[in-house]
DNA sequence: GAGTGGTCTAGACCACACT
DNA sequence: GTGTGGTCTAGACCACTCC
């Protein structure tokens, strides 16, 4: 049973803000609410949602309108498999390795384990349609995911995570850096060597910060970049 | 006159979270409603800009709980002035060049005025503690910032086009891309030709999503990184 | 002045965690 | 079972925009 203001929030998006162009009119709030035979203060909610998503604005004293198709929607966090897919393109990944090993004093830090805990490491080449897009190396307590060597590798590691362990990622800090390909990572991605090349590095948590999976990314700069919307005070 | 959940987020911050440590339990919500004096759905307002500034987490059963001081803070638009300041670093800025000029096809799109209109571009050298950290152009229509060659350009310019102009920015679009200094900027950021360069596009909009300003910006790679908390679903 | 979104109250019931 | 956070209602007043 999903929550009414989920519901309004998805009908009035349906209505009154797809497809339509910037800066239409919404009805006014006590307006949904009667149409909806709720409360005003869940139309709100739902509204709220909206504005969050950037998919409108609200004015007070004056009302609510819509931003419009043009405005990019604002970044969430998805893995490389879902944004692939989400451009309309069809994911796949090679395996370069896959290993188990002592974290070390680094990935300990990173994942909040002891320095000799069991961890699992795994490099794949991602493509989209085909093409190299990005070497990534992903790295998990051994003990979150036990047997996830023995498993189908070549999909995405948020869903495995999920379905199989019950580990639900909730949010992931990322740091963006520029550099470029050395001669072993140009070779696996087929670009000249010394071709700049996107660094991201991202942990990912659960919904209680703790950190299930770090992992290291390196991206042709010429198939990809980091796109998103940041908004000022809130 | 501040509203009252906001003044009882900032209570709560200080009182519950500063300095605490991770996955300390905060008092139940009706506790918290009560020692301030306020309903409970006034507390839950101030503890929902709490979470979503990813400083506290909820369980639904279980209660409210701090995330603890080692998690980065979710990322919000600031000016490069802001930033520097932010880390503890004074900013400053050397004009490279102003001037105006029509705007173009490109311009135009970006800023959404006409071709024919005419707009300002400021570029100027931007360092923290007298360090070169990035070349940055920001391009402005004419009409919406009158005179702004004649004002003071080392500083920030969020400032002055709010201070000034009463342009409130409420939002940026951002596109990060790896990329190399050319021979004029490395000599300009001081570091060698070729150095890996991070080149940040940003379109700053309005409350009403209008176009602002755009800028681009070239920053060294090894003196910058881009770092942001992102969510999933939410 | 009329109408809009912004804030706040008092109270209710539900879903879930913990014991 | 008890207590927690999650949702929702009914109603009020305020701050602001627009005419």
């Amino acid at each position: 049973m999903n929550a009414k203001y989920s519901d309004i929030r998805d009908s009035i998006r349906l209505r009154f803000i797809d497809g339509k162009p910037a800066d239409e009119a919404l009805p006014t709030e006590r307006t949904l609410a009667e149409a909806f035979g709720v409360n005003r203060a869940t139309v709100r909610r739902a509204l709220a949602e909206l504005e969050d998503d950037g998919l409108l604005y609200r004015i007070q004293g004056a009302g609510t309108f819509t931003i419009g198709p043009a405005v990019a929607k604002s970044l969430k966090l998805s893995s490389f498999s879902e944004e692939v897919r989400r451009r309309g393109m069809q994911p796949s990944s090679v395996v370069l390795g896959a290993l188990t090993r002592r974290a070390g004093t680094q990935t300990a830090r990173q994942l909040h384990v002891s320095p000799g805990e069991e961890v699992t490491e795994i490099t794949r080449l991602r493509m989209a349609d085909g093409e190299p897009m990005c070497i990534e190396t992903s790295v998990f307590a051994s003990a979150n995911a036990p047997g996830l060597l023995e498993r189908d590798l070549s999909g995405s590691l948020y869903a495995l995570l999920e379905q199989d362990y019950g580990l639900r990622i909730a949010r992931a800090e990322q740091v963006v850096t520029a550099t470029v390909a050395d001669e072993a990572e140009s070779r696996q991605l087929g670009v000249p060597v010394l071709t700049p090349a996107l660094r991201i590095t991202r942990t990912s948590m659960d919904p209680r910060s703790r950190p299930i999976e770090h992992s290291t990314s390196l991206y042709r700069a010429d198939r990809y970049e980091v796109r998103f919307t940041v908004r000022r005070d809130g």
